[in-house]
RNA sequence: GGUCCCAUCGUCUAGCGGUUAGGACAUCGGCCUCUCACGCCGGUAACGCGGGUUCGAUUCCCGCUGGGAUCGCCA
């Protein structure tokens, strides 16, 4: 950010100078200043101006930007041709605006902030408002995780708001899950509804008094009115308009718009949209966007109960809860351009933008319960890490250089914004696999300590008795092989039952009559057996086949199986130490038993 | 259909005017081997199309095509 600041400041600098360069030559009309800027060019009689210099004037230069985002170069570029010149790093990099983060606070730790006294007004205030409508959306995570790496990064402050306007789909069980998710997730938050914090409260149906006020601001501004037409009329005219014209789209035709007496009906607030005239802001990953006014309609922004819309309700949210960075998904963009109208009309700064491209299914189309999980406790479930989880999301539509998987702590210091993407992307369980199982194979990023704790609940959830020691020691074979802690409680299932539980089909297969013998053999090895750690215990099975002239291929697998049921484990000594001689001994005694019980090879 | 947005291997992406277009996942070979993994070595695989700008475009501009978002008293 820092280079590319210089970089950007560079080129334009030269390209300005160099556009009205021959000013400094008639100092007296700048009152002696250099002319090196936009200011200065403004000063001088239009008829001296050049095509480029008029260009500049009219469409804005960069430079205006240094209070803020400046107008995209690329514009630039389109609206003058001159400024096609423009290397495209300038214009890559003046697309994302010119903002710049605040710098982290210095050897300000979290945990010694005072927890009521507010963030400095110059930091980052940031929310993630889901509505408790159903389960935390795997695609609403990757939000939350957005806002809470910038909130974390910047010394900034995350707020957690519920946006249960929606009566309807709205339950509090519903805010219990994605609280609890969030918590699962570590995605701490500064305030919420749950911890409090100086902006609440921080469900929307708490703060209806605070809608009514500001609704009433617009309406005193004329940017907002009373509505009496009933939904049952719209929706008729709706219909009948697309009976006629099935392409038609249907625009609330302002009926009330200059109505003062709606004669008791109930009314609606409806939003007084201008009809000509365009809106431009600034995305933070999107660059600069433009929206013609005439697209607006007269939007409902309050219920005729008072509660507010989405749009009404999250402008006046994030203006009364002081947030500086909107941070969300991009089926929001549309949203935008009419809430910064309402920020305008309330006499507010609207907040800095970021949209976030889309999370897809893997066949494009949005990404639901019928493409597999889509709800965080599903991953919770299937035993991977909140952080594996994290970085996969994080990965997802934003890029580091070719690293693809950081610590929590990682993604902290690294995120930004001008690395993240603009283009839709599809989700990849195989890739979120892979994220996990690197997360758990590296004791940097799962520890010890870690691993044991996430994975005995799936141990337990087994019915098995697992104590913690023996799962530690256990741990260093089941690294490099458990792709999920569900995975791995399953390897290790054998560990911790009297009996390991042997499949029928492994049994037929390995514990065939003429394994009897070898296996009690073997039984009778280990028990005799002086030292009890995996290379002597190998040296003597294997003097033991070669005696016999068998190789390992001939009774690796029938042991394997009678020790763990199973034929795919650990090295097979590894897994005899661990065992331990008593248990290791019985197995192999009562599998030669089943052995010859059982039937002929082949049959 | 209107408006807005997007476009590099199958997928996630690097690239910031000159590269043999890089990495990761997946996939396909091979090595290792008591099974399964891990690991290692190697292969296949991409700049949607057409114009411009430029000595030179994956990269900048325009158009097209394709995809997505949205058009509710959902959020």
């Amino acid at each position: 950010m820092q280079a590319d600041e210089l970089r950007v400041r560079d080129v334009l600098e030269a390209l300005v100078a160099a556009a009205i360069g021959a000013r400094a030559a008639e100092p007296e009309l700048l009152g002696g200043q250099r002319a090196h800027g936009l200011h200065e060019l403004r000063l001088l009689p239009e008829a001296l101006l050049d095509e480029r210099e008029r260009c500049l004037l009219h469409v804005g230069s960069p430079f205006d930007a240094r209070e803020g985002p400046g107008p995209e170069p690329a514009r630039l570029a389109r609206r003058c041709p001159i400024w096609t010149g423009c290397t495209s790093s300038l214009v890559r990099c003046g697309k994302r605006g010119f903002y710049h983060p605040p710098p982290p606070p210095r050897n300000v730790h979290r945990a010694k902030r005072r927890p009521m006294s507010s963030a400095p007004s110059d930091r980052p205030r940031v929310r993630f408002a889901p509505s408790p409508t159903g389960y935390l959306h795997i695609g609403g995570v990757r939000t939350a995780l957005f806002n809470w790496l910038w909130a974390r990064k910047t010394g900034g402050t995350f707020v957690l708001r519920i946006e249960d306007t929606d009566q309807e789909r709205s339950t509090p069980e519903n805010e219990r899950v994605i609280i609890d998710s969030m918590r699962w997730l570590g995605l701490d938050w500064d305030e919420g509804p749950d911890v409090g914090g100086g902006h609440g409260p921080y469900r929307q149906m708490e703060r209806l008094g605070l809608y009514a006020e500001f609704v009433e601001k617009l309406i005193a501004a004329g940017a907002a009115y009373r509505c009496s037409c009933t939904k049952e009329e719209l929706d008729a005219q709706r219909e009948a308009l697309k009976a006629r014209d099935p392409k038609a789209q249907f625009r609330y035709p302002g009926t009330c718009r200059d109505k003062k007496d709606h004669g008791g009906r109930p009314t609606v607030v409806r939003w007084r949209a201008p009809s000509s005239g365009s809106i431009t802001y600034v995305d933070l990953v999107f660059g600069e966007v433009t929206t013609p006014n005439h697209t607006f309609q007269d939007a409902v922004l309050v219920r005729a109960d008072g509660v507010p819309l989405y749009n009404l309700g999250a402008v006046v949210d994030d203006i009364t809860m002081g947030i500086t960075l909107v941070a969300r998904g991009r089926d929001h963009m549309i949203n935008t351009p009419p809430q910064i109208h309402l920020y305008e009309a309330l006499g507010a700064k609207p907040p800095v933008f970021a949209h976030l491209p889309m999370m897809l299914a893997p066949d494009g189309s949005k990404l639901s319960k019928r493409h597999g999980a889509v709800a965080v406790s599903e991953y919770r479930d299937k035993g991977i890490p909140p952080a594996a989880l994290l970085n996969y999301l994080a990965r997802f539509g934003w890029s580091h250089g070719d690293e693809e998987v950081f610590s929590l702590r990682d993604l902290v210091d690294k995120f930004d914004w001008a690395s993240c993407g603009r283009g839709d992307g599809k989700f990849d369980t195989k890739k979120l696999a892979a994220i996990t199982f690197e997360h758990l194979k590296r004791p940097e990023l799962t520890s010890d300590d870690a691993y044991v704790t996430g994975l005995m609940p799936f141990l337990e959830a087994r019915g098995l008795e697992a104590d913690d020691a023996r799962v530690r020691t256990a741990l260093p074979l089941y690294r490099e092989r458990g792709q999920t802690w569900l995975e791995t409680a399953e390897m290790m299932d054998y560990l911790f039952r009297a009996e390991p539980l042997i499949d029928d089909k492994s049994r037929t297969k390995f514990l065939t009559a003429d394994k009897a013998e070898g296996l009690r053999d073997v039984a009778r090895l280990f028990a005799g057996a002086t030292d009890f750690s995996a290379a002597p215990l190998e040296a003597s099975f294997a003097a033991y086949l070669a005696e016999r002239g068998l190789s390992m291929k001939d009774l690796a697998q029938p042991v394997r199986v009678a020790l763990t049921g199973r034929t795919a484990t650990p090295g097979l000594f590894e897994v005899v130490v661990l065992l331990g001689r008593e248990a290791s001994v019985a197995r192999l005694e009562r599998a030669a038993r089943l052995a010859s019980e059982g039937a002929a090879p082949g049959a």
